[in-house]
RNA sequence: GGGCGGUUAGCUCAGUUGGUUAGAGCACCUGCCUUUUAAGCAGGGAGUCCGGAGUUCGAAUCUCCGACCGCUCACCA
């Protein structure tokens, strides 16, 4: 710490002794308002005689003048100027008043009035202190721009911008429009376990903690996916889940290694049924939260109006890159076409991975509208039911919008028999060397072989659905505490 | 993990070819000021120039090593 912050505490502890020494207390207990700050200013455009207000929150700004002063009280709705007078305050009262910071939290009573410039303001009869602050805010008219210092000390990016405050506030209202949109179509909120000994779900590498009674080591969950399913087999036949998910790979713009998703089972649903459903869903989110379907986003316009464009993947792919991976029925053959279109492929991928692979580098960055891709490989996805007809591909579709994935579906294999066999081929995905295959979960197999109801499973990326609706370029700017180094 | 860029006062930022004691605005302190609003006027205090090593008569500035941040590529949702 540097001599001249030190010096600006000491004032400010000196200010704090001296509050004290006259017997008041810096840090009491309660203090209840009549007034927040908007409900002032709706109340001066009442008509009838100005009532006395209560009202308290957080010193902005201070303009003194020698025995009077003005100050911006903010609080949770918003600021309210306040002016302050010797002559109506009284000499302690204003001594109280020069003893307080930018920063300070305090309380005050007063009637409310118009100042000559027409701005809502209250005339203080009473001060009382409710927090001093010993260390000074960032600078009023810049705010907090070091982008490192707004993530490690996020409440000062906060406190010194709405902008910011109206990002996580719109993501608050993104995730209660969510949940109510699913509670009004008979869906049941349930919470599934964050500590589990089989990390399943997804392709993603866990987190490893371990329990020390147990003396077990034990995963972060990468999904809340085959929990939920246990619930469908358990005769809940709608169940979602809002919840974070930790995943132990990189950090980027789009990436954050603990991340919320939602998750839904649907019994006596397909792929189908949920497609309509998610774009029903964040149509009616940008609706309820935004008041409109279409949003910009990274300087373009993204419409959520249902019905969003649905194409195959395979489509898709012999779309953007002219090669049609149903020609390529193994690695070899597909992975030989890729280089001769001038792709760097990774020696030993499979099938799956490779489709994938275009997937990733020539479709998604193009897919800036709402769509569907639908169909995946069956290697990709062991958890979804095969295509009829179509034995290589499973019936999933992914949906993406502002060149992100933001929804994962599928109908929902139920035959506790192919699941088995599915999990086998994932084991030896993952004794090749695959760390992201799935985890053979022989508790999971167990539920599923007591009959598990046919069934349409979705998974949302929460943090990326709230980049799209508050046009943000990175993950960290719709998370309040995002991931960072700490330092060494 | 690779490439590129960044880090100077509590905050926002300047800082010339390597050259005197590193500057400005906000904030802070003192004085004046009873309708201001990025209040005003006058004066003042305040720095581990991210850390370390090196080159040099001399380093915020050049070189090397390290830390952290951003962008980007790779992996991933």
């Amino acid at each position: 710490m540097s001599t001249r912050l030190e010096i600006l505490v000491q004032q400010r502890l000196e200010k704090l002794e001296k509050i004290r020494a006259s017997g008041i207390d810096p840090y009491p207990h309660l203090y209840q308002r009549t007034h927040t700050a908007q409900q002032v200013v709706a109340l001066l455009k009442q008509d009838g005689p100005p009532r006395e207000v209560k009202v308290s929150g957080r010193i902005t700004a201070s303009r003194p003048m020698g025995k009077a002063a003005f100050m911006n009280l903010s609080d949770g709705s918003g600021k309210i100027q306040v002016y302050v007078r010797r002559d109506h305050l009284g000499e302690q009262g204003y001594d109280l008043f020069k003893l307080l910071d930018l920063g300070d939290f305090i309380g005050l009573t007063g009637r409310p009035f118009y100042t000559h410039t027409g701005e809502p303001t209250i005339e203080a009869a009473s001060l009382t202190v409710l927090s001093k602050a010993l260390l000074p805010l960032p600078e009023k008219w810049h705010g907090l721009t070091d982008v490192e210092k707004r993530y490690r000390q996020r409440y000062l990016d906060l406190v010194s911008s709405d902008e910011v405050k109206g990002i996580f506030h719109t993501r608050s209202r993104i995730i209660a429009s969510m949940r109510r949109f699913l509670d009004d179509l008979g869906f049941m909120e349930v919470e599934t376990p964050i500590l589990q000994s089989h990390a399943g779900g997804a392709m993603a590498k866990p987190f490893t903690t371990h329990h020390n009674v147990l003396d077990r080591d034990l995963y972060l969950r990468i999904a809340t996916e085959l929990h939920l399913k246990r619930l469908l087999v358990g005769g809940f036949e709608k169940v979602y889940e809002i919840g974070r998910i930790f995943r132990n790979e990189g950090i980027s713009t789009k990436h954050n290694p603990e991340f919320t998703s939602m998750e839904s089972y649907e019994a006596y649903a397909d792929y189908t049924a949920v497609m309509s459903r998610v774009e029903e869903m964040v149509a009616h989110i940008a609706r309820s939260v935004l008041g409109t379907t279409t949003v910009e986003y990274d300087g373009r316009q993204i419409d959520f109006t249902p019905p969003w464009r649905r194409i195959t993947l395979r489509d898709a792919i012999k779309e953007q890159c002219d090669i049609d991976f149903a020609e390529f029925p193994d690695a070899p053959s597909l992975a030989a076409k890729m280089k001769e279109s001038g792709m760097a492929v990774e020696p030993g991928l499979g099938r799956g991975k490779l489709i994938d692979e275009l997937l990733s580098t020539a479709v998604e960055h193009t897919l800036t509208q709402p769509t569907f891709l639908l169909d995946y490989p069956v290697e990709l996805s062991p958890l979804a039911k095969r295509k009829p007809g179509e034995p290589d591909l499973v019936e999933r579709f992914e949906a993406f919008a502002g060149g992100m994935e933001i929804a994962n579906a599928f109908t929902e294999l139920n035959d506790p028999l192919e699941q088995r066999e599915r999990f086998k081929e994932q084991a030896k995905a993952r004794e090749a060397g695959d760390e992201e295959a799935e985890m053979p979960d022989e508790d999971f197999l167990v539920a599923m072989e007591h009959g598990m109801p046919p069934a349409g499973g979705l998974g949302v990326g929460i943090d990326r659905l709230a980049m799209l609706l508050t046009n943000q370029q990175s993950i960290r700017e719709v998370i309040l505490f995002p991931q960072l180094k700490t330092r060494e």
